[in-house]
DNA sequence: TCGCTATTCCGAATCGTTTTGGAAGTCAAT
DNA sequence: ATTGACTTCCAAAACGATTCGGAATAGCGA
């Protein structure tokens, strides 16, 4: 299961059986035949470590996973790694996943993938406003792609979604149904994407309106939800993950009130499960995949020399209509105009 | 960065100085104090792959993710993933995650780990009836172990939920509400998890009843509770996973009934999800986190050469109620029975 | 002084691959 | 016969850690 070992039945050295499997061309084609059917006929695998050694390079890529409550168990974790790992395997690249509580245990994972030589690059997610992850690799001059922005002078790759765009056109939507106090449930705003999903909320309002900053959990949704009826009676209210849509949602039927009737509500994603809530969640999808496709692309690329300057997309997100927003209530004329969109569920009328 | 530079800067040898810090006794106290202070002052960490090259181990642990549809972003390899990761940190081993979609890329990633070698022990899960993955490492003798049973004579490691009874008592309950018609939604007969639910619903009912099978997404368990509905006319419906759930609720909700007074519905797996859906879903935890670190426990005692026969558990699940279930409408003498139940949702109730 | 045991250190081999810098042989042109 | 160009092969040196089998020194009793 060595290069010794079909040398050795070949009567070869393991330099030229190397160079024969590698594809140099000062191997002959009859010797090439020779090595390459013996290492079929043995199933000759390279030793991943050995190749790893000599070659100073771990072919592999990490990537770190929250393990905070509600972090983790984010579908917006699975659906990244569900697009990556193809990529990656398609350059012939491992991909290696390390869990962490954000904090030091989260530095720490960072600083073990980077100094004990375990991968080539690393690729990270939700990025925050001040990003000590990023700081560091920076340091390090260490090849990582981002999802998100982060608030640096320095350059790096990143592939980020315009959530400010895609706010204010949410927002700008509600305010078109009618609605004046459109309250936003957002996540902390030390992450990067809640800056701009606020900012994109709060340009379309153009004053601040009702708002709370919760984990982005079905939990904190419901809690925050209940919170904004009780004191700030908003008529609309955007949520800043589907996973807090969700929450809001239970916390309008709990208070007897009607979501897209009473209460109209916007997520943030787009997961399998929106079609599939009552009613069916409007909110905001972004191509989670292709963006993490795009960051492989761009990690090879930083691996391989590349400067990051040119690395910086910024994609935009697109509005799904769905059921739970609709006419604000206070205005007459609209009545009519309520019931098809309600009855009219744009996923349910292809089935 | 290497055991030579500190040699160097020391004027020891490399073996002295891997010595040292290996805990080694024939170094004396003053020289294994110099070494450790100059490696703490390098930051000094061994390189991986010398390492593994050396010993022989890959000092690593694979898991292979599914990617058809519907099957990566199930929740359940997200949370498994979050359990193994700190289990497997503590014990200085990394995760190498592969993803592939079932069938013959499947094959060949199991093998790629296997063979070139990338890690010493793999972690299953979804096992099925025949399971050509277990076969594949058993006849490699290759250290494993499943989350799930299989049909093999062979002995393997694995933790497993018992959902045979778990759903045979949840058949039970809905019998003992008054339902006759008790259907299922199942996942596909291949996967082992899918046999123990069938037949611990069939034990249950004595006779077959109205019955689906699908893979488990939001979408089919949505198609297949329409066309139960629509055919069978079940007033209970068993579903075998809490996303096949959402989209059975959603069915009903569509035609037009009511969850929990027309058609009572239970689901499996307690997503967080599952408690903010409408109505909240009784459902069927299982203590997939658990089971995870307990697979990993048992991993790291087979790399060690423990033989697998004692390695083989079953564990309970529980059902939480919730309030997607109640009493059968055609039962007269309960109709004042059904409002409380319906209005007391048992998690509502704490916050 | 001689042997003996502890203590402390180190040279060299090893893991399996890649790669540098030739070496040996062939062939045609001179 | 010599030269040069080409083809085909290989020895040996890496990569960095681990480990076997000593070696050197010191201390001690006989």
């Amino acid at each position: 299961m060595s290069l010794a070992q079909i040398a050795g039945t070949l009567g070869l050295s393991v330099t030229t059986v190397s160079r024969a499997l590698a594809g140099y061309d000062d191997v002959s084609a009859a010797t090439r035949a020779r090595v390459t059917a013996e290492a079929a006929r043995i199933d000759y695998r390279p030793n991943a470590a050995a190749r790893r050694l000599r070659r100073g390079r771990a072919e592999a890529v990490g990537v770190v996973l929250p393990t905070a409550a509600g972090q983790f168990d984010d579908p917006f974790f699975l659906r990244m790694l569900s697009a990556i790992g193809p990529a990656l395997a398609a350059a012939g690249l491992d991909l290696l996943v390390t869990t962490a509580r954000p904090g030091a245990d989260e530095m720490r994972a960072y600083r073990s993938l980077v100094e004990n030589r375990k991968v080539d690059g690393i690729l990270l997610a939700r990025t925050r406003r001040h990003d000590e992850r990023i700081a560091y690799l920076l340091d390090q001059s260490f090849p990582f792609v981002a999802h998100g922005r982060s608030e640096t002078s320095r350059a790096f790759a990143y592939v980020d979604i315009d959530g400010e765009t895609a706010c204010r056109e949410a927002t700008e939507r509600l305010l078109g149904f009618g609605h004046r106090r459109i309250g936003l449930i957002n996540a902390p705003d030390s992450y990067m994407f809640a800056q701009y999903r606020e900012a994109g909320w709060l340009a379309a309002l153009g004053a601040p309106g009702p708002l709370r900053r919760v984990e982005a959990t079905e939990e904190n949704g419901f809690q925050a939800m209940r919170d904004l009826l009780r004191t700030d009676g908003p008529t609309a209210v955007l949520c800043a993950t589907d996973r807090i849509a969700v929450g809001a949602l239970h916390a309008v039927a709990d208070a007897g009130l009607v979501v897209g009737r009473d209460v109209s509500i916007i997520g943030f994603d787009d997961l399998p499960l929106a079609t599939y809530t009552s009613p069916p969640l409007t909110t905001i999808a972004q191509p989670i995949e292709r963006a993490a496709r795009r960051m492989v692309e761009m990690l090879l690329a930083r691996i391989a020399g590349a400067a990051p300057d040119a690395m910086q997309e910024v994609w935009p997100a697109t509005l799904v209509a769905r059921a739970s927003d609709g006419l604000a209530l206070q205005d007459p004329q609209t009545q009519q105009n309520r019931e098809p969109k309600h009855a009219t569920n744009p996923h349910l009328s292809r089935l």
